[in-house]
DNA sequence: TAGATTGTTAATCGATTAACAATC
DNA sequence: TAGATTGTTAATCGATTAACAATC
């Protein structure tokens, strides 16, 4: 599409779970999938989802719905997972560990290729194949090999650091999962990992489900 | 209060934010904060924080603002932050083990007491002093220890089938990081940490940035 | 054809923001 | 007092849903 209508926010977080629904259809008996069928597996509106699928894909047909080998791709496009692109992580604790051995990411256009610590005793070992490296040779390699998102797996404390290092290194955006809002120029998109917050809705929920269960 | 207003959805997800910046605040010399503070630190509007607090704190006053302390407690508390939950992991691989060995969810009032997985390797072992056991057992230690929260960390294709046998043991809430839907009863929460949604967001901003600055 | 499904236009809903009087 | 800040009421904004004609 040459001139796409701008997409929202909400729109665009849906876009992976439709990717994940069509891509569990069985392969055969499936060649055509409808709205009102997506709605219905994922709970949400059919309206909704047709107006979603109308912004990254070409327009279904009536009584038959979608072509899902199309729609797969057509959302695989859009959401760039047809071309990798190359991200560091900083901070090699636990959760970096955890994803930088995390093979889906491929899958979703997204490729770590180093870590980065300011601990000694990680710096030059590998894990799960990719280097560990000091955290003041950021800058560097992120200009010889053009990286543009890092990902922030550091304490707290040391977040808004580590950003303003990443920024300096011409990264364009950020996805940080330490409980702290970053500060960042207009042109850098910090995406918010934020398992506090998903936590405060799981127990807050909790709290209502056993007031109404007690009383 | 005997009668809180019921609180949005939104308001719930900000409220993590606002108390990790209070606490941040130095010990000495905060003794009030206002709205407009918090507002320009987390850039967000300020009538929107006013009316988020008044949702869980008692009132603020003019030209003062709001007491820190007072809204910090106040904040843990409506966020069950000072008591405790137990909860079970399903799915002692890589992401399970890094939720396992977090010592910070504590704080968040989660507290994880054992790990499930159906590797015969992994059963009978400990990560960080929670022991790691048959997914068999699950419903019987749900039962004899009350656990209400559930948080799965197994590979997409079996994510459903440990819900069913969560929801079947007692669960009230299911902190998802499978990259799949759940189909729940009514009464049951989902949350679903979405990490595929984050790189959609993530990636499309990049070929924006990209696309701006290389026209 | 009949009926399921599409895309669009209009109505609804909920959340955010603006305006303003009240207060310390 | 003057000015910063509060809480509330009204206006705006954006997203979701309902209604409906068009289509295969």
């Amino acid at each position: 599409m040459m001139n796409p209508k701008a997409i929202s926010k909400q729109t665009l977080l849906r876009l992976p779970s439709y990717l994940s629904y069509l891509k569990s259809l069985p392969e055969h008996g499936c060649e055509n999938v409808s709205a009102t069928m997506i709605a219905s597996a994922l709970g949400l509106n059919d309206v909704q989802v047709r107006k979603d699928l109308a912004c990254v894909s070409k327009k279904g047909r009536p009584k038959l719905g979608y072509v899902t080998e199309e729609l797969i791709s057509d959302i695989e496009s859009f959401l760039g997972y047809d071309d990798l692109n190359d991200a560091i992580i900083i901070g090699a604790g636990r959760l970096g560990g955890a994803l930088l051995s995390y093979e889906g990411f491929n899958e979703y256009g997204l490729n770590i290729v180093a870590a980065f610590d300011v601990d000694e005793s990680k710096i030059g070992t590998e894990i799960c194949g990719k280097k560990v490296l000091d955290i003041s040779k950021i800058k560097e390699l992120c200009k010889r090999m053009k990286i543009r998102i890092g990902i922030i797996t550091v304490p707290g404390h040391s977040a808004q650091k580590v950003c303003d290092i990443l920024v300096d290194s011409g990264i364009f955006a950020i996805w940080n999962f330490a409980p702290v809002h970053l500060k960042v120029p207009d042109n850098i998109l910090v995406q918010q990992e934020n398992m506090a917050a998903s936590l405060a809705v799981l127990s807050a929920h909790l709290a209502e489900s056993i007031k109404k269960n007690e009383i």
